[in-house]
DNA sequence: TTTTTCTTTCAGAAATTTTTGAAAATTAAA
DNA sequence: TTTAATTTTCAAAAATTTCTGAAAGAAAAA
């Protein structure tokens, strides 16, 4: 196989994996290439090989940056932006935790807390209702202290772990 | 605050944290709905509680049955269906996550082990390519490990987990 | 049987999301 | 300055996803 037929598959399958994690096909697209990139890439590389307009890229590009993915590398010299994408995969995995961590489990954490905090005259209803939004914040914290944590810490942590779990 | 008031804002929660997830909109405000209702409803109640189509009732009342989320609740006498969710939380992350790992993980690691396994003749860009292949790979093993273990397993290996680790 | 009740399907409509491309803004060089 | 290169923005277009509703299909009752 050609590399470059290698790199296409390998961009194809993450923009799928992409897209079933509400990561928009493009944005996706642009990581895998620039993670099997050796060296970084300007913004008109990225048009080029991905066959995508100016302002679709521009706007990916810095979404990636705000997800902590991908970097501006400057070169001397050079007017033109060029980007690198973050290659440390564990890095990459803490930095999605913690902007999916930020962007989902925090606002359904803090309405749990607001209905929890709710009077509502008790009833069957009203019983079932309490018991679930209780057994789902108490879920939602555990699974959120499990992503702090797993976004601050080191490779070695979460390896050790699951080596830990998985004999 | 409202019982009903309640209940639709928690509707509403799960169905904007259920989008960014990848299942849609309808399909989570029916779990939602499911979820904090005492006793099991009909299509027609699902339908008019929130003002969907039979179609589109019909249609996510199905996925959810197929993710495991809810079930179906035959009444003795009763001709008509009727659906119940399913209620321990715990369970209902373990579904959600034995789900995803077979819709999302298990392409992922199939194709990068075809990747692996094709020879590419050396250079730069080959072994860049080579070396964040092999690396997604390896995480993903993990990933993957963990998420077998977590949806196989019941409540307390995972609580006992996360006591563990936030300690 | 035939009729009635309920469920499923699916083509087209509606809503939502993504993409384009050209114009405006920004930045650096001349 | 002025000019040229590059990036950003955003309204409209295109693509994709979701939803509707009516018709067809199934299953039970009459």
């Amino acid at each position: 196989m050609e590399l470059q037929e290698a790199k296409d598959k390998f961009i194809h399958t993450w923009a799928q994996l992409g897209s079933s994690w509400g990561i928009n096909k493009t944005m996706a697209q642009i990581h895998a290439l620039l993670l099997v990139s050796a060296n970084s890439l300007s913004t008109d590389e990225v048009m080029e090989q991905l066959k995508i307009s100016r302002g679709n890229a521009n706007m990916n590009l810095r979404a990636l940056i705000d997800w902590g993915l991908i970097y501006k590398d400057l070169r001397i010299g050079e007017r033109m932006e060029f980007f690198r994408a973050e290659k440390n995969i564990d890095k990459v995995a803490r930095n999605i935790a913690r902007e999916r961590r930020k962007r989902e489990i925090e606002p359904v954490l803090s309405l749990l807390a607001e209905l929890n905090q709710v009077e509502i005259k008790d009833s069957v209803e009203a019983l079932e209702f309490k018991k679930v939004t209780k057994d789902i914040a108490e879920f939602s914290e555990s699974v959120d202290g499990f992503l702090d944590k797993f976004s601050k810490t080191d490779k070695n942590w979460f390896y050790g772990l699951v080596m830990k779990i998985m004999k």
